[in-house]
DNA sequence: AAGGAGGTCAACCGCTGGATG
DNA sequence: CCATCCAGCGGTTGACCTCCT
C-alpha cells in the first residue's frame, strides 16, 4: 500500500531520503496544515511519509501523522478536561499504568499526549505535593478505595442538582462546537469484594482488589458501554466540567488521609 | 515595567515491533 | 530467515504564557 501510494504518485521517497532534505521542525503553520488536511482527506490516515513527501511538506513522516492526530484530526476535544475525564485517568492508570493510548481509547476525542500532559504536569504535581509517590501501594490505595468514591458522591450530588457533565469539542476545522455527554453511572470497587455503584442504573461492577491490581476484573459499565462518546447537541455548560480535582480544599483531605495511613 | 519562576502543551526523540520484500 | 521500512509508543524538550515579586 505504502509503495502503491508512492509509484501511484510518481515520488520515488523513503524514509530514509529524509536524511537527504533539510526537514523543517518546531509549530506548524496554517498553511502546512491546510496541505497536510488535503492530502489526509485524499491519501487517508497513514503512509505519513509518503503523505509528506508527495504534499511538498518539507516534515517527517512522524511529524505529520503526530501533527495529524493531536491536533488536525477531526473530532480532537481540546480545552479542559472535565471531572468524569479526570476521574476515568486515574481509574484506568491504576489499571493500565503509563499506556496512555490505551488509555485514551476510553476518552474518546483525547490524544494519549494530551492524557499524558495532564498526567506529568498535574498527577504527579500534586503527588510530589503531598509527599506521595504516585505508584506506591499507598497513594494508589487511598484513590481508588477512598478518593475515586468520594469524588464521584460529590459529582452525581452536583449532578442531582441540576448540573450536567459537558465538555467542548474543538475542531480547528471546522469550527463547530458540538458537545458531548458524559454519563455519570460509574463505578468502581472500594473494598474486597463490595461493589460501589453510584447511580445504580443497571451497571454494577464488582471485584477484589487483587484481581484489580492483577488487571483480570471485568470493565466498568463506562468502559463497557461506551455511550459516552455520543456526541449530543446540548448547550454548553459552565458548571465543573472544567474543573480540577485538585482544588487546595481536595489536596488537604488527601494530605489527612494519606497522614493518617 | 521588568524579569524570573513555574506551568502548560505542542512537538521532537529514540526505541520497539510488525509488515513487507 | 534476514534486512529494511515504517507506524506507534512513552519519555523528554523547549517555546510560550501567566503569575508573582
Amino acid at each position: 500500500m505504502m509503495r502503491s501510494l508512492l509509484s501511484d504518485c510518481g515520488s520515488s521517497a523513503t524514509y530514509g531520503s529524509e536524511e537527504h532534505m533539510v526537514m523543517k521542525k518546531g509549530s506548524w503553520t496554517e498553511e502546512e496544515d491546510s496541505v497536510l488536511i488535503n492530502y489526509v482527506n485524499v491519501y487517508g490516515e497513514g503512509h505519513w511519509n509518503s503523505i509528506a513527501s508527495i504534499a511538498g511538506l518539507k516534515r517527517t513522516g512522524k511529524s505529520c501523522r503526530l501533527r495529524w492526530l493531536n491536533y488536525l484530526r477531526p473530532n480532537v476535544r481540546r480545552g479542559n478536561i472535565t471531572l468524569h475525564e479526570q476521574l476515568l485517568i486515574l481509574y484506568l492508570y491504576f489499571r493500565w499504568g503509563n499506556r496512555w493510548s490505551k488509555i485514551a481509547e476510553e476518552l474518546p476525542g483525547r490524544t494519549d499526549n494530551e492524557i499524558k500532559n495532564y498526567w506529568r504536569t498535574r498527577v504527579l504535581k500534586q503527588a510530589k505535593q503531598l509527599k506521595c509517590d504516585v505508584n506506591s501501594k499507598q497513594f494508589r490505595d487511598t484513590m481508588r478505595l477512598v478518593w475515586i468514591p468520594r469524588l464521584m458522591e460529590q459529582i452525581q450530588a452536583s449532578s442531582s442538582h441540576g448540573h450536567s457533565q459537558t465538555t467542548m469539542f474543538s475542531n480547528t476545522q471546522t469550527h463547530t462546537e458540538p458537545c458531548v455527554t458524559i454519563p455519570t453511572m460509574f463505578s468502581v470497587p472500594t473494598s474486597d469484594n463490595i461493589s460501589y455503584n453510584l447511580m445504580g442504573g443497571g451497571c454494577s461492577f464488582s471485584s477484589s482488589l487483587d484481581s484489580l491490581e492483577k488487571g483480570s476484573i471485568s470493565t466498568p459499565c463506562i468502559l463497557q458501554q461506551k455511550n459516552y462518546s455520543k456526541v449530543e447537541e446540548v448547550e454548553p455548560s459552565t458548571d465543573f466540567g472544567g474543573a480540577d480535582l485538585w482544588t487546595d480544599e481536595n489536596i488537604c483531605f488527601l494530605q489527612q488521609l494519606l497522614a493518617d495511613d
